[in-house]
DNA sequence: GCAACTTTGTGCACACGTTCACAAGCGTCT
DNA sequence: AGACGCTTGTGAACGTGTGCACAAAGTTGC
């Protein structure tokens, strides 16, 4: 399965979860694609990946349909989760009802500063860095979500790596590089602000700006 | 400039700012792919898009090559954003310091939870979603933060636009619609742990538990 | 000044992803 | 039962992105 359409699944699944919200029994590819954005020979493609579960003249059954996706993505297990660094952003993720709800269980919650140790968040008891090994084994965790301080993140992703985790979700604006076998992901806030900012700068009549100052970079490549 | 470079050249900017720090003066497309995680090739490639900027049996100069990236990026201006829905992930978004080291200035902070006004968060006070509009205006915003339940997402959204925002990163896990010009983003924070799963699915011999789950369904099919 | 070495910038081939367009298949209506 | 209309599933064309491999161009040492 091509990784374009992977990462697309959770797409239709929501979009499903909301049609099944609303009654809806069936939906045919062009409009269960405009629901979530896409175009609909993408979305029938995609779909045929999963196997022929559509009805020609009539469209998906949308319970079926969302089990099949679920089954497939392989969030009919659930997956125990650890948060390492609970700052701003590991509090948010924690208290993230959007986890639980989708199979994923947050087992631990697991920061290195001494002053945080047994503070309670979302229900669970912050705990030593120093036991991560120890918490992943126990708890059967298979994915890492790392929200620390850039500098911690190589050498916690590196922890993780050798304790047995084999996923990780990387919010630390820091690049790392983990072993084969390891798939890591990365959510970069400030990367995608920057990509928008460059779009937006294209549109307000950027152009003249750029050009007058390629035009003096220019001179002083001609004249220096 | 291909999209795909456009999202890496954050990446480079970061690799350059930590060897800037380091006191690199100088550095071969090698070196800088090795720290961006990237091929070199790939990187010489994407570089060429912004101009001639290196010298070949050298490399490139980092402060040089930093200014141009950040030059055409567009962080040489400041950007006003406006961060929408003061939850837990809002508070973190915040208090996120990455965003005012990058040209990114949080200018207003709008919720509708009347009990949440005049809350002081990062030095600002939380406003009202039906100044929307005025804050936009007034304060020169350009870019917004969706930080707000799904279901809000959509209004947020289109309320952003009416007012003249053009860029939008969406954190909320809906799908939203925006008309031709306007830049959506969408970081989704429970697609990339799906995603995750996929793949970790596949890696702990589930192929066999799959086997034996579609040979049920088969049988089902078959007698059913 | 010249030869040897290093590294960039890029043409080219290949892989991946998207979109079109249509045959195949299903339901419905007469 | 047969014709008709609708929607899926997919072959084929196209476009975008990646990576190799090498000529071009600079630096260093003698």
């Amino acid at each position: 399965m091509p990784e374009a359409t992977v990462a697309r699944l959770p797409l239709y699944l929501r979009a499903l979860t909301t049609l099944a919200e609303r009654g809806v029994a069936t939906v045919s590819s062009e409009e269960l694609a405009a629901s979530a954005g896409v175009n609909s020979a993408k979305l029938r493609k995609d779909l045929s990946y999963l196997g022929s579960y559509g009805t020609r003249g009539v469209g998906y059954e949308v319970d079926f349909l969302r089990h099949q996706i679920t089954r497939e993505i392989g969030l009919t297990q659930d997956w125990a989760v650890v948060i390492v660094g609970i700052g701003n952003l590991g509090h948010a993720l924690a208290n993230y009802g959007g986890f639980a709800s989708r199979g994923f269980r947050i087992a631990a919650l697991v920061d290195a500063d001494p002053t945080r140790l047994g503070e309670e968040v979302a229900g669970l008891n912050v705990r030593h860095a120093d036991e991560l090994e120890q918490i992943v084994d126990d708890l059967g965790i298979a994915i890492g979500v790392v929200a620390t301080p850039a500098r911690a993140a190589q050498l916690v992703c590196d922890r993780l790596v050798a304790a047995g985790v084999t996923s990780i979700l990387n919010f630390a604006p820091a690049i790392v590089q983990v072993p084969e076998g390891v798939d890591l992901r990365k959510v970069d806030l400030s990367t995608e602000l920057q990509i928008l900012a460059y779009h937006e700068q294209r549109k307000n009549g950027a152009a003249l700006a750029l050009t007058a100052e390629q035009a003096a970079e220019l001179a002083e490549a001609v004249n220096g």
